[in-house]
DNA sequence: ACCTGAACACCGTTCAAGT
DNA sequence: ACCTGAACACCGTTCAAGT
């Protein structure tokens, strides 16, 4: 087949598209992707270096389709900070089966720079100190990384034997949701955790 | 050749080897680990399932490698719970290259129930509720693998255009260190913000 | 510049054959 | 029961050839 003349592939559709097989999949697969794309595995090499690259835009169609003002950081940096990590893991709930390829690695990538710009802005405005900031985004973002993984996590299994050898953990099981909210609720209570502790560092 | 009269390979040792592997070359080929076991590939699949369970024994190696009494749950509970976290993390910090491997599903395998059991017990001790324990447990271990996957994550790149239009950013990313100590601060501080805000939900 | 199709090295897994 | 070696389907990537 010869060059079309308008072109078949750009980043852009071969990011959403790859977010789009690895959410179904679970796993991404150059040729599904090309198969889903409509075009030959090795026409992908002629916009992208590899594999890589296409799981960084994965991570750049994720960052797209949230949007940039799904948080406002003009409200007490508490409620700003909760919103934005909120917005953050529910990036990563819409697409639960990517979750595993894009929460792996933090989106250090350069298109990411404008959100950490705007929550070092909020952190040292709310009185934190230059030196305190990066560290309380990090951990942060380790802990949205953690839940977003969460969120697909195995669930915990009682058998019998840990029913014996275990009494405290079976019984604190047998007060915890095993659906959905399990996820949720352990997202809830640390974020509040965090931002609690987080205020504590600050001067009264 | 012949079956030999005693087994080359055992469970134990695949999930060692699988270990050293991974942190080595920071990926798991099946047909290095055979090599590394002086075995053909195939051998292992009279003991394994498959890559999966191989990967299942790498984490329970881990687990095994951690002394059980890492951590003295004797103590006050924020004490034994920091205790717990640093044990936890350090173990993964031990096999850096094995990290996203080992970080992105809890360890929800049975080997683990009785770490479960004994962190349950700290905080009902503690007195926390029983519906408060499982989440409480869960927000902790998002934030410690989080905190894990973090010990591998590629450095922020402050390029000039960042300097330019992320002022408060560059700001921060000046007073932040560049080495092994940036992931260790974000991860005491989050830490310590946990536990505080663990805390307060206790009633006094 | 952009795509195809053939080709390459490699991977995870299966299975018959050997003791 | 435990291992080998051949075999299979599949993967990511390269590259010459086509327009």
């Amino acid at each position: 087949m010869p060059r079309p003349r308008t072109p078949l592939l750009d980043r852009r559709r071969i990011g959403a598209a790859a977010l789009r097989i690895a959410d179904d999949q679970g796993v991404l697969a150059i040729p599904a992707l090309a198969r889903d794309l409509g075009v030959a595995p090795s026409a992908l090499y002629h916009h992208v270096s590899g594999r890589g690259e296409i799981i960084s835009l994965m991570r750049e169609e994720l960052a797209l389709e949230t949007s940039p003002d799904a948080w406002d950081s003009s409200q007490p940096w508490e409620q700003a900070l909760e919103e934005w990590a909120r917005s953050y893991r529910t990036a990563f709930a819409a697409h639960p089966g990517a979750v595993p390829l894009l929460a792996t690695a933090p989106l250090a990538e350069p298109f990411m720079h404008a959100m950490y710009e705007k929550v070092a802005e909020l952190l040292l405005t709310a009185g934190f100190t230059a030196s305190q900031v990066m560290p309380l985004i990090n951990a942060m973002e380790s802990f949205i990384l953690g839940s977003a993984l969460d969120l697909v996590a195995p669930p915990v299994m009682v058998s019998d034997v840990t029913r014996e050898t275990a009494p405290h953990l079976t019984a604190v099981l047998d007060d915890t949701p095993t659906d959905h909210r399990r996820a949720e609720l352990a997202f809830d209570v640390g974020l509040r955790a965090l931002i609690t502790g987080f205020r504590a560092l600050l001067p009264r």
